[in-house]
DNA sequence: TGAAATGTTGGGGCG
DNA sequence: ACGCCCCAACATTTC
């Protein structure tokens, strides 16, 4: 009887799963495969918030595979090729990773695998379209988002709500599994060894039915009023979905049908998956664009070099209040509302002029959504060297964003503790509080929170000098 | 998906 | 009543 392994990636989903899909329309049975091989991954191999993601993920997809979801260690093509040997199976299917090691590699295999004699075809499960099917009159990749979005709104955004698959009696049998050696999950180490995932495990729940349960809640209670809401770091009103797009447990499609269905201020919202795609988009045009700017005129630009800039930065006592709450949300949540990561990251390359491949690293390894393609168009947006980057001028104060966006202090205090008796006017620049208030607040500044690293008018003068000599 | 500097306007205090 | 100044409020320009 006819066999296909469904090697899953970061498509951990049984809806609207192409792959899948494709598996069990052409085959009689299906072995759902996941291998463990962080070395293929390049420079960019996952950074410990993510792995923790994972583990939960592929934990929840084994139990939604009836604990037929075969785990693997080891490098892709030589453990498919001994599958195939082991198994009988005649197909491979999987969804296409768009990342460039990714896409080499998968190359190689697909190669290699019909070489062999195997079916092996690869599908779209994680874009509303792939990269290489849009492009300008030109016929040149975009470079600027909207009119990228409004040819993907032009085309109409493909939706889906699919009903789950019918798996009874279609994957192999638990003792023909247990043949192929499986590896227990825990022992991929994706866990981390010293417990320090409480803030995390506290915060999410990284599973389909977590993801069915965090959209609704958003197209319940954020959706509509999503345009304005999105900005207040201190409300819930952003979607907080990207980590289940990043690793599939939710499709960009299925999110299309649910926000179609969600009713109004779905426009502002179906916007932010268009920067996820334009982001894609880039990073398959541009390759080197995840470690070198888009811009080559930023090639030699004069980052300055500060570890201990660095540092306070990363661990959230740089004593900008607003910088430091959102450094320290990301610590200790593996996650930071999309306001304040651009706050923070104008911070690091504007005032402190360190290089945004020093955040984008950091964002890397600590972010629970880590996604190379939305990392990279993040940070080259932010430094100005990007596609459709910021002007080089724009240089956000932290203190009038915090005012703005945080008026009360609620995001402030709820991350920097030490702060939380300064009354809202001071709350995001005690610098500049008298002495008699910072005593009433028990603030003593240099002891319970540090004075700030850098001057913000200084140092937003001297960002604008350096960038407005890149010409 | 800025911020700060500069310019303009209009109301009110005051001689 | 009038002109003058101050300054908040808003608009425009510049970085």
């Amino acid at each position: 009887m006819s066999l296909a392994i469904v090697w899953f990636r970061r498509d951990l989903r049984l809806s609207d799963n192409p792959a899948l899909a494709d598996a069990l329309a052409r085959h009689r049975y299906v072995l759902p495969v996941y291998i463990h091989a962080p070395g293929e991954d390049g420079v960019w191999a996952a950074g410990a918030a993510s792995n923790w993601w994972l583990h939960h993920a592929l934990d929840d997809l084994s139990q939604q595979l009836d604990a037929r979801l075969l785990v693997r260690r080891g490098p892709v093509l030589d453990t498919l090729l001994a599958l195939i040997a082991d198994s009988g199976a005649e197909a491979v299917y999987w969804n296409r990773l768009y990342e460039p090691a990714a896409i080499e590699r998968d190359t190689a295999i697909k190669r290699r695998l019909r070489a062999e004699g195997i079916d092996a075809g690869s599908h779209n499960a994680a874009l509303l379209f792939e990269p290489w099917e849009v492009s300008t009159r030109q016929e040149r990749p975009y470079r600027v988002f909207t009119p990228f979005w409004k040819e993907l709104v032009a085309r109409g955004l493909p939706s889906t709500r699919q009903a789950l698959p019918q798996l009874t009696g279609r994957l192999i049998g638990a003792e023909h599994l247990r043949a192929l050696d499986p590896e227990p999950l825990d022992s991929l180490g994706l866990l981390p060894r010293i417990r320090w995932d409480d803030g995390i495990a506290g915060t999410w729940e990284p599973t389909r039915a977590g993801a069915e349960a965090r959209l609704d809640e958003f197209l319940a209670s954020g959706l509509r009023h999503y345009q304005s809401g999105r900005d207040l770091p201190a409300k819930d009103r952003v979607s907080r979905l990207s980590p289940y797009l990043h690793f599939g447990q939710l499709g960009p499609r299925e999110l299309v049908a649910a926000c179609r269905a969600g009713g109004g201020g779905a426009d502002a919202y179906l916007r932010e998956l268009g920067w996820r795609e334009f982001a894609h988009h880039l990073l398959y045009h541009f390759p080197h664009t995840s470690d070198e700017p888009l811009d080559e005129r930023f090639a030699a630009f004069p980052w300055r070099a500060g570890d201990a800039q660095l540092a306070a930065w990363q661990t959230g006592r740089t004593g900008v209040p607003l910088v430091d709450a959102g450094m320290r949300q990301l610590w200790q949540t593996g996650w930071m509302h999309n306001r304040v990561r651009m706050i923070v990251a104008s911070f690091l390359t504007k005032n402190l002029l360190l290089p945004w491949q020093a955040g984008a690293r950091w964002f890397w390894d600590t972010l629970i959504d880590a996604d190379l393609a939305n990392n990279t168009l993040g940070w080259q947006w932010t430094a100005g060297c990007g596609a459709d980057a910021a002007p080089y001028f724009r240089v956000f104060n932290p203190v009038l964003q915090g005012e703005r966006f945080d008026a009360n202090g609620d995001y402030v205090r709820r991350w920097v503790p030490e702060l939380a008796r300064l009354p809202d006017k001071w709350v995001q620049r005690p610098w500049e509080a008298s002495a008699v208030v910072l005593e009433e607040a028990g603030v003593r500044l240099g002891q319970d929170y540090p004075h700030p690293l850098v001057d913000l008018k200084a140092s937003r003068e001297r960002a604008l000098a350096a960038w407005g000599r890149v010409k």
